[in-house]
DNA sequence: CCTACATCCTCTAGCGACTAGAGGTGCAAG
DNA sequence: CTTGCACCTCTAGTCGCTAGAGGATGTAGG
C-alpha cells in the first residue's frame, strides 16, 4: 500500500493540512500510522472521512453534530433517526437564519438608498443606527 | 446630574453588563468617570453610543466597522462616503449569505425528504455527506 | 447601627473552529 | 551534497463575547 502524506490527504479531501491535524487532535479522525521519520501516513478511508467532514462543515453542521453523524456512519445497521433529527434541526436553523437575513437585507437597503452621499449629519446609515425607532422592520 | 450605573446603562441600551465593560476595554466606549467607591458612572451620551453599537451588531457589522462608523458619527461634517461603503459592503455580504443559505436549504431538504427512517445504510443524509457528487446544488 | 442582599469591581479562563508562527526534522531532486 | 519544500510539535492568536472566582460597595429593612 502506498503511503498518503498529510499534504496529499489535504489535497484529496479539500481540508487544509493544519485542520487535518486539528481534527486528529480532537478525536474526529483516528490518529494514522507513522512513517519511520514520524510522518503521518493516511489510508484511503481517512480521505473519505475527511471529505465527509468537509461536506458536513460546508453545510454548517457543528463539530459535535458531525461526531454523531460519523459514529452513525461507522455502524450502518443503526437506525438513522438520529441523523434525520440532526439534519432536520439544521434545516430549521437555516430557515430561521434566512428569514432574519432577509429582514436585515431590507433594512440595509433602506439605509443605503436613503444615503444622499452628502455629509454625515444627513446620512441615513448613521441615523438609522443611532435611532432604532426608524427601522422599517422592527424584528429585534 | 444623576449617576448612571453600569446595570442601568445595560438596561437602557440593551447591552449586557460584561459586554459594556468589554466595549470599554477595547476602546469602543470611552472609560467613564468613577464614583468614590470606584464604580462606573455613565452619561446619557454613553447610552446612545451603546445603543448605536447594539443596533450595528444586530445588523451584523463587525466591531472594526462599528469603530469606523462611530468616528464618523463623532464628526458629523465629514463625508458619509465611508459609512455608505461599509453599509453597502455589508449588504453584499448579506445577499451572498442568503444565496448560499438558500442552496443549503434545498440540499438539506433533499436529504431529509430522502430519508426513509430506516437503517443508516439506506439513509440519504449520511449518503449525501459521504458522496458529494450527489449534491443537487454543486455550489461548493 | 447592623445585617442581608443585590450590584459592582478586577482578573483569568473558556467557547468554537480553526489559523499563524516559531523552531526544528525528513525527504526527494538535481 | 545541498537546496528547498513538506513535514513535525507546540504555543498563542483570532472574534465577540461569557462565565466564574473572590472581593468591595451600595441600599433597604429591622
Amino acid at each position: 500500500m502506498k503511503k498518503i502524506t498529510i499534504g496529499e490527504a489535504a489535497r484529496r479531501s479539500g481540508v487544509k493540512v493544519p485542520t487535518v491535524r486539528y481534527y486528529e487532535s480532537i478525536g474526529l479522525l483516528a490518529a494514522p500510522s507513522r512513517s519511520e521519520g514520524n510522518q503521518r501516513s493516511f489510508e484511503p478511508a481517512d480521505i473519505n472521512r475527511l471529505t465527509f467532514i468537509r461536506h458536513a462543515r460546508e453545510l454548517g453542521f457543528e463539530i459535535e453534530a458531525i461526531r454523531t453523524l460519523l459514529t452513525l456512519q461507522d455502524d450502518p445497521h443503526q437506525s438513522c433517526a438520529s441523523a434525520d433529527a440532526i439534519a432536520k434541526a439544521r434545516l430549521v436553523e437555516v430557515e430561521q437564519r434566512i428569514r432574519s437575513l432577509m429582514a436585515l437585507k431590507a433594512e440595509l437597503e433602506t439605509m443605503v438608498e436613503g444615503c444622499g452621499h452628502g455629509r454625515v449629519d444627513q446620512c441615513r446609515v448613521i441615523e438609522v443606527l443611532a435611532d432604532h425607532g426608524q427601522c422599517t422592520h422592527p424584528h429585534h
